[in-house]
RNA sequence: GGGCCCGUAGCUCAACGGUAGAGCGGGGGACUCUUAAUCCCUAGGUUCAGGGUUCGAAUCCCUGCGGGCUCACCA
């Protein structure tokens, strides 16, 4: 059974499914792969016919710890600020910086995927006081926290350590105060100039109650604290958290012993790698979400995230062959949904696996799987030649009109063939003519192609082929005038004009071209000794 | 050191309890019109190693070897 229904068979009763992301830094591609995943989850239990709610919330109560996006004179105001409190950059209408980060980065991702959670602000949780209890029951049983801290992660704590962060009431950042002293109440604080080294505290010595969104759990205690106000029964998380006393271990165990309330089931999920490596903003700049996007449709990157089991890591690389056989991959699953026969062996559940990869939750399968679909690399290779129709030629491959679905998908295919032909596509992919210099792989030619060149050039120049059919034509009859297998009449062609032995349909290549320059280089290439 | 994943044809990977497959590459052939298309032939691989469970294992369990990522400060 495909995993996400295996899940979904294994749950009963109301289902609550919850990601959140903290709003700072950009979005790669890894960081998608927990979003769909959980998407997936949501749609198979509401598939199974339980009932289910899909939630994400934002960490904007999280500090300010990546500059990248600030102006120089605001690093020193706001590095160490809860991100809700950090004003957008300029330009923008969002309310803060969290808030434009979902407008600008999330809305924009999720979306194009067909995923539509319900999101929630994690300080508006704080700030409505729903977030108090959890908030006094940790500070109640620090000590129990303490000893998690120690048994679950051998992270030992000072006696006087309070699992709380305060917002300075002085400079208000969030990621430099020192919480002791607990009366029940308030909590003592300092702001620390040194505690982190991404911020510098104020100095500010005080005394505040940490309720009511004036102070936030520390990202354990908060993860379990959503929880168990929010219900959550079902919550995945990357392998990096998911590790033997890690993360996920500290928080479940805050979870059962601090607020005595079973964690969610988890589904742990590795990383997407680029090159072996996993990803992240620094290494793979060309690997940011929204461009992969440009270059792949929502419905093959929900497929990226959907074909493997989520322990199984993502080797993806962008320059590779990763996006053209992604496309193929697609197709084939798509063909055998629509009941065609299929070469190689098929995932387990291929059909659900499909269902899943389609935009929409309640998307026509048969519909979608029987569609007519062009090859990606093929498509790619035809845009690139000049004067061809590729609307007519996608009709005459399939053998009938297109509907107006399959244009749509023809005309997705096509801005991504084009954008990964402008990034991503290896050379061999790019067909580039060689107007400047003859190619050198011209010498490899023998006797009879370069009669062969000669003689198309002679038949080229008194008969001027003006169309591509008209080349087509001639380059066949010429080809067995001299008898030389077509094959190699084509392999010379490509040689002297691309510098490889293959490529586009020859004939209406070199009408594209200038009829003089396409005699000059048949000629010279003929001339070229071996 | 702990955790997870991987180790299958030259390369990339699939199959995940029932006679080991595909794509690409390589080799051979067909084609007067999709020459990166289409079609046909071609890989004889101790499925890393060793043990175990089973009527039957690449597939489950144990051990070892090799590789990758990750955690151990903060979120």
């Amino acid at each position: 059974m495909y995993w996400a229904d295996e899940l979904a068979a294994a749950a009963s009763g109301r289902q609550v499914v919850n990601d959140s992301k903290s709003p700072s830094g950009t979005v790669h591609v890894g960081s998608l792969r927990g979003v769909v995943l959980h998407d997936a989850i949501y749609r198979a239990l509401r598939q199974a016919g339980v009932e289910a709610t899909f939630l994400y919330g934002v960490d904007d109560m999280d500090a300010m710890d990546s500059q990248a996006k600030l102006t120089p004179d605001a690093v020193e105001k706001y590095m160490g600020a809860p991100l809700s409190r950090v004003p957008a950059p300029e330009g923008s209408n969002a309310a803060n910086y969290a808030r434009h980060f979902v407008g600008e980065i999330f809305f924009r991702t999720f979306e194009p995927l067909g995923i539509t959670p319900e999101f929630y602000w994690v300080s508006e949780l704080y700030a409505a006081g729903r977030m108090d209890p959890y908030v006094k029951l940790a500070l109640d049983r620090a000590d129990r926290v303490r000893a998690i801290y120690l048994r679950v992660s051998h992270v030992e704590r000072t006696s006087t350590w309070l699992p709380i962060q305060v917002i300075c009431e002085q400079c208000g950042k969030i990621g430099t105060t020192y919480a002791t002293d607990w009366n029940g109440v308030t909590v003592a604080y300092r702001c620390m100039p040194d505690l982190v080294s991404w911020a510098h505290g104020c100095g500010h010595d005080g005394r505040v109650s940490p309720l009511g969104g004036r102070a936030k759990l520390p990202w354990n205690l908060e993860w379990a604290a959503k929880w168990g106000l929010l219900g959550v029964t079902i919550e995945g998380c990357g392998k990096d958290l998911a590790t033997a006393g890690g993360s996920r271990d500290r928080s479940d165990a805050i979870s059962r012993e601090v607020f005595e309330i079973e964690p969610p089931r988890n589904v742990a999920y590795e990383f997407l790698n680029v090159g072996g490596k996993k990803m992240s903003t620094s290494k793979g700049q060309g690997a940011a979400a929204h461009t992969i996007a440009e270059v792949l449709p929502p419905e093959q990157l929900r497929f990226l995230f959907l074909r493997p089991r989520p322990s199984q890591v993502i080797e993806f690389d962008p320059e590779g062959e990763t996006i053209p056989r992604l496309f193929d991959e697609f197709d084939r699953i798509a063909a055998a949904t629509a009941g065609r026969e299929v070469k190689g062996e098929l995932p387990a559940d291929y059909e659900r696996l499909f269902a899943y990869s389609l935009l929409g939750p309640a998307s026509d399968v048969a519909a979608a799987a029987a569609a007519f679909r062009p090859a990606f690399a093929h498509l790619a290779l035809l845009l690139q030649i000049p004067g061809v129709d590729i609307a007519e030629r996608m009709e005459a491959e399939k053998g009938a009109p297109l509907t107006a679905f399959e244009a749509a998908i023809l005309a997705e295919r096509t801005a991504s063939a084009r954008a990964w032909l402008d990034s991503y596509a290896p050379e061999r992919a790019r067909l580039v003519i060689r107007h400047d210099a003859m190619p050198e792989e011209v010498a490899a030619l023998d006797a009879g192609q370069r009669a062969y060149l000669a003689a198309l050039a002679s038949a080229a120049g008194a008969e001027k082929p003006g169309s591509g059919d008209a080349w087509q034509g001639l380059i066949f009859r010429v080809a067995a005038d001299v008898e030389l297998p077509s094959g190699r009449a084509f392999g010379a062609l490509y040689t002297a004009f691309l510098g490889r032995t293959n490529g586009p349909r020859a004939g209406w290549l070199l009408a594209s071209l200038e009829p003089a320059f396409v005699v000059e280089r048949l000629r010279a290439a003929a001339a070229v000794a071996a």
